[in-house]
DNA sequence: CGCCGAGCTAAGCGCTTGCTTACACTGGTG
DNA sequence: CACCAGTGTAAGCAAGCGCTTAGCTCGGCG
C-alpha cells in the first residue's frame, strides 16, 4: 500500500519528488497531504491541469476519491499549494545563488543565478514543469500571488544585467527584452528535459550561464 | 450571424487569425470549416486542450454541437490539423528565411532564422501557443507526424551553427544545447506574448536575432 | 415535379467530472 | 469508561463531457 503512490513512477523520479516536497518541517501536513501532493505534482505533468481528474491523484496516493478532500479544499487548492511552494523554493534557489558569490560583480552574479535556475528546473523538471505551465488555471487572486514571486525572480536578473550596464562590463542594449530571453530560455527545460537532451542538470547550468555571459558581454567586433 | 464566430475576439486578433487560415486555396473547406478552425484556435490557446470542450468551439463558431462533426472526425483530429498546418507554415516560415539570404555565409542565415521565427510567434502568438504547448494530447501517431516537422526545423538551426563552426566564424563548444537553448528562447515567446512586452514582432525578431548571433560569436575576452 | 446529397440541428446516450454526504474506525485524553 | 478530533471510505448527486442518431432544410439537377 505505501508503494502503491509512486507505482508509476520510476524510482529516481520518485526520490526527487518526494525530495522536493518533504522538506522535514511537516508543514505540509501528515503522510497522506504529502502523497497527495507527489501524486498531483506528478499528474500535472504528464497530462496538465485540466487533464487530471481528482480520482487519478486519490489513485496515486493510494486512497479513495473522497480521501483527497480530507486535505485539500478543491482542486485548485491542491494545484494552488503545488505552484506556490514550488515557485517560492525557486526563487530562493536563485536569491541564494546570488549571494553566495558576494561581491563577485554583475558577471559572476549573472553567471550564478542562470546556471543554479537551469539546474534546478533540469533537476525538479516535473515539479518545474507543474509550477510554468498551467498557471491560468489557477483562481484570478492565487494567479496574481504567483505572478508577484515570477516578477521578483524577473527582477532579480533584470536588476543584474542594469548593474552590470551601469558598471561598463555589459553591453546590453535591450535590457528588458534580453531578460525575457533569459528567463525563456531557463524555464523551457522544463518543457523538454530530459527527452531531447540527456546531458545531467549541472553541465546543462554550464552552459546556459556561459550562453547568459555571451549574451550579455561586450563584443569587440561590431557586424 | 457572420460575426457570431468570431465575437470573443478582438478585431485585430481575428483579422492575424483568419489569415492565417485563411490561405484562399479553400483546401480547408468551406467557410464553417474555417470557423471552426478559428474558434477552436482561440479557444485551445485560452483555455488549453482538456480545458475546451467541443461545445465551446461550437458556440465560437456559431454552430450547434453536433456542427463540429460535420466537418471533423473528432475534437482530437481538429487539434491534429492545427498543429499539423501550423507546423508546416512555422517550417516553411523559416526554410524560405533562410533561402532569401543565400550565400550570406552561416552568421546571416543565422540571424535571419531567428528573426523570421521569433516575428512569427510574436505575430501569430494565438496558433503559436497551441501548436507549441499541448503537442501531448495527439494520438500517439499524429504526435510522431508533427514531433518529425519539429525535428526539420531544430536540425535547420544545429546545421547553421555547425555550418559557422566548421567555417570557423562561430565558436560554439556545445551545438546540441546550444540548438535547444535558441529554439527555447524562440518558442517560448508564444507563452507570453504579448503580455509581458508590447514590442512589435519585428523588433523582436532583430533582438533576438542579435541575441543568436552573441551566442555563437567567437568572443575575444576569455572569463 | 421528384430526388439527392450537403449542411445543420434537437435530442439524448453513456460516461466522467468535481465534490458532498453519511457513516466507520482509530488513538489519545478527560 | 465516555468522548472527540482526525482520518478515511462507500455511495451518489448534479453537471458537463465527447459523440451519435434521426430528421430537417435547401439548392441543384434529371
Amino acid at each position: 500500500m505505501s508503494e502503491a503512490s509512486t507505482a508509476r513512477l520510476d524510482e529516481a523520479q520518485a526520490r526527487g519528488l518526494a525530495e522536493m516536497w518533504d522538506d522535514g518541517t511537516g508543514h505540509l501536513g501528515p503522510a497522506s497531504a504529502r502523497r497527495l501532493l507527489v501524486a498531483a505534482v506528478d499528474a500535472f505533468a504528464a497530462r496538465g491541469y485540466h487533464g487530471t481528474s481528482t480520482r487519478d491523484i486519490a489513485d496515486r496516493a493510494g486512497l479513495s476519491p473522497a480521501g483527497v478532500y480530507v486535505h485539500f479544499a478543491s482542486k485548485e487548492d491542491l494545484f494552488y499549494r503545488i505552484t506556490l511552494v514550488g515557485h517560492q523554493r525557486t526563487l530562493h534557489n536563485a536569491v541564494l545563488a546570488v549571494q553566495e558569490v558576494g561581491d563577485g560583480g554583475p558577471a559572476a552574479r549573472l553567471h550564478a543565478v542562470i546556471e543554479a535556475q537551469t539546474t534546478w528546473q533540469a533537476r525538479h523538471h516535473t515539479t518545474a514543469r507543474v509550477v510554468e505551465y498551467d498557471l491560468p488555471c489557477l483562481s484570478p487572486e492565487h494567479y496574481e500571488e504567483v505572478s508577484a514571486l515570477r516578477r521578483e525572480i524577473t527582477a532579480l536578473v533584470r536588476g543584474i544585467l542594469h548593474e552590470g550596464v551601469r558598471a561598463g562590463v555589459f553591453d546590453v542594449p535591450n535590457v528588458d527584452g534580453t531578460t525575457l530571453a533569459l528567463l525563456s530560455m531557463v524555464t523551457d527545460v522544463a518543457r523538454w528535459y530530459p527527452s531531447n537532451s540527456r546531458q545531467p542538470p549541472e553541465e546543462l547550468g554550464k552552459l546556459y550561464a556561459d550562453l547568459a555571459l555571451r549574451m550579455a558581454a561586450p563584443h569587440t567586433s561590431d557586424s
